[in-house]
DNA sequence: GGCGATCTTGCGGAA
DNA sequence: CAAGATCGCC
């Protein structure tokens, strides 16, 4: 504990009732929290199986995991919890939710599935708003994570949309359970009822849970920190660290009120502040500090550091989007070559997960190796989607949402009359499409091809089930699942080149050997040995991927949204797209809603450690047409004698003239066209 | 009734 | 520029 401030010992060291450490940007919060599990277990007598640690994403579940081991070399830290709150829920829900009536082979719904069966229920009961459903899809999430229940909203809620979307809620819901599965949400909303309706097991975790940590506690919504005053209990044993200023989650129903609700929920509540930042340069802290003195506090805080001036911060106004993505990574090539600086050094924040996409041409074009963090890239390609549905399809036949992504992928000539008519069997029935399309009844519906399609598609699954029960090597059976239906060759005649065709089945067997790794390992909290329920769960919530390139730990360029960037740190920062319209984003102009968007410039902002360079388009290739910007209301914000402006004086460079060329070309051929 | 080609629509962030 | 909707063809 040597190296850590007296504010830092201070928040170690109080143990005595709930402890809350407000802690800045760069401050070494996750250094008190890991050295407090450390000093739980070796000074206060904890046992590290009565301790819980929770974070939001996984990385930094694994970040501490790996910290506190180190800190703990030799002694046991097993049966430690450190995980996410949706991880920590899961299993939850897997080890208790049979108290729910719930079967225990439950499969994970993402949004995109969710979505799917929202709007099913929309087109049925209320054609013409179809338009609503991700409108609706919001405000059911919302509402799952205020923990309100369909029974709770009708004739409560204010506008007519509320009212069915009240009413789809309910529905939804049904078909959930029909399905046998839960949402994201759920694996917050769930674990909640399950308390309250259950003390014995509630008595039982909380016996379990002696001292619980919460880590980025702004971002708590109301679901998650019921669920921490539950397992906390009476005895209150417990620590959370949070930032309001860099609570940049309030559109998945974030709540940073809840640190100061925390004060009234706990009068003996200690607060501890961190001040120090041990991350950037001054002149960086003051820039950050400038720019989010614009929003109202309620908490007070002024970061200071110790690491020098450093050199200003440099602005740079680009003549379109692609210019600045070249830029950014000419400039990435030229340190890395002249000054020897390590790729993994640098980073390139953006708003919005499109922006990637330029940036990667360029850095590829330079021959710049980086990495994508986060996001959803992995997951959202279409051979991912299409074996994970396998997957979960081996787990929960009923899983609707699987099932109809996969009936027709590969071609099995079952297309959208014969699954209507299905659909139809189903719904009266009452029972799931897999369940449906083996019952002799719905055969008097269909022609016979289509009948017989169906049966064989269930006979081949369930003999696939059959032998993934009675395997103890399940992933070979997966992979012989995958031969049976040909998937490669499917790719193959789906994918543009070969060369494609590889990479894309490259991806299939990073996911299916990730898996095979995973079922290996075990269940590292408790030794148990891992179902194959689990491990696929664990898919759905992005565990295994994100662990994936962890190990990789190759040297490249990091590329992110600032999202994702939250906790992380570099010692060259490029901010790029700071657009009025960008950041601030259009929708957060629109409803006025500014002081998120500061914020998300401020943790973009405090992420650099040393060098710090914002960039924007004078021009932007939008819905493939050009659009003029201005930049970011963010950049005039900042203490001006810190910046240093490269072409703001809008001369017109020779990279703008050439864009003028292809403007006007793009126009002649749009011309041509109509 | 299913398939493949063509048109069209619409980018926020994430477990 | 990609996924979804639409359309004509087999």
């Amino acid at each position: 504990m040597s190296n850590l401030n007296p504010r830092q010992k201070e928040a170690v060291k109080y143990i005595d009732g709930p402890l809350l450490v407000l802690a800045g940007a760069g401050s070494g919060k996750t250094s008190v929290i890991t050295q407090k599990i450390a000093y739980l277990i070796e000074e206060c007598g904890f046992k590290a199986h009565n301790i819980a640690a929770v974070t939001f994403t996984n990385k930094a579940a694994r970040e501490m995991k790996q910290r506190v081991n180190s800190l703990l070399k030799g002694k046991s830290t097993r049966g430690l919890t450190v995980s996410t709150f949706h991880n920590l829920g899961l299993n939850l829900l897997r080890k208790e939710g049979h108290r729910l009536g719930m079967k225990s082979n439950f499969t994970l719904f993402d949004q995109h599935d969710a979505l799917t069966i929202i709007k099913e229920q929309i087109n049925q009961n209320f054609p013409n708003l179809i338009e609503e459903t991700d409108h609706i899809q919001h405000l059911i999430s919302n509402w799952k994570n205020d923990l309100k229940e369909p029974e709770d909203l009708v004739g409560r809620v204010e506008t007519d949309i509320e009212q069915i979307a009240a009413q789809v809620y309910g529905q939804y819901n049904r078909m959930l359970t029909a399905y046998n599965a839960v949402d994201f949400d759920d694996l917050i909303r769930l674990p909640t009822t399950l308390f309250q309706n259950h003390p014995k097991c509630l008595e039982k975790w909380q016996n379990r849970i002696r001292y619980m940590l919460v880590d980025e506690y702004q971002d708590t919504n109301t679901s998650q920190y019921e669920l921490v005053k539950m397992l906390v209990g009476f005895r209150a044993q417990f620590t959370v660290v949070g930032d309001d200023d860099q609570s940049i989650y309030s559109w998945r129903g974030a709540r940073p009120e809840n640190l100061v609700q925390l004060q009234d929920d706990f009068p003996s509540l200690k607060v501890v502040k961190l001040e120090q930042n041990y991350r950037s340069t001054s002149r960086i802290l003051k820039a950050a500090n400038t720019v989010i003195d614009n929003n109202p506090h309620v908490f007070t805080k002024q970061l200071w550091s110790e690491m020098g001036m450093g050199d200003p911060i440099r602005v740079i106004r680009c003549a379109s989007d692609e210019a600045e993505a070249e830029k950014i990574a000419t400039e990435i090539v030229h340190q890395h070559l002249q000054k020897g600086i390590p790729y993994k050094d640098f980073a390139v924040l953006y708003r919005g997960n499109h922006q990637s996409r330029i940036m990667e041409i360029k850095l590829q074009a330079n021959q710049v190796p980086y990495r994508i963090a986060g996001g959803t890239s992995f997951f959202g390609k279409s051979e991912i989607k299409d074996v994970m549905s396998y997957l979960r399809l081996v787990i929960n036949p009923d899983d609707d949402a699987a099932f109809l992504r996969i009936i027709n992928t590969p071609r099995r000539e079952i297309g959208p009359a014969t699954l209507e008519k299905l659909n139809d069997y189903a719904a009266a029935r009452q029972c799931s499409l897999f369940q449906a399309s083996t019952e002799m009844g719905l055969r008097i519906h269909l022609t016979e091809r289509a009948a017989d399609r169906l049966v064989q598609f269930t006979r081949w699954m369930e003999d696939i089930l059959v032998k993934i029960q009675r395997s103890d090597q399940p992933v070979n059976i997966i992979r012989e699942m995958l031969d049976d239906i040909d998937y490669e060759m499917w790719l193959r005649q789906d994918s543009n080149t070969p060369n494609a065709a590889d990479k894309r089945w490259g991806n299939v067997n990073v996911l299916v050997d990730g898996l095979e790794r995973m079922l290996e390992r075990g269940n590292e909290e408790d030794d148990t040995e891992l179902a194959i329920e689990d491990a696929i769960s664990k898919l759905v919530l992005r565990d295994l991927m994100e662990r994936q390139e962890e190990e990789a730990d190759d040297n490249a360029v990091q590329l992110m949204t600032l999202h994702a960037s939250k906790g992380l740190e570099f010692p060259i920062c490029y901010l790029m797209g700071l657009e009025e319209e960008l950041l601030p984003h259009r929708n957060s102009i629109e409803s006025g809603d500014i002081e998120e968007e500061r914020r998300l410039m401020y943790v973009g902002i405090t992420r650099a450690k040393k060098k710090l360079t914002l960039t924007y388009a004078a021009k932007r290739k939008q819905f493939g047409e050009i659009v003029d910007c201005t930049h970011s209301r963010f950049l005039d914000e900042m203490p001006q004698e810190d910046l240093n402006w490269e072409g703001k004086t809008g001369e017109i460079t020779q990279e703008e003239n050439n864009q003028k060329a292809t403007n006007t070309l793009d126009s002649l051929k749009a011309l041509l066209n109509s």
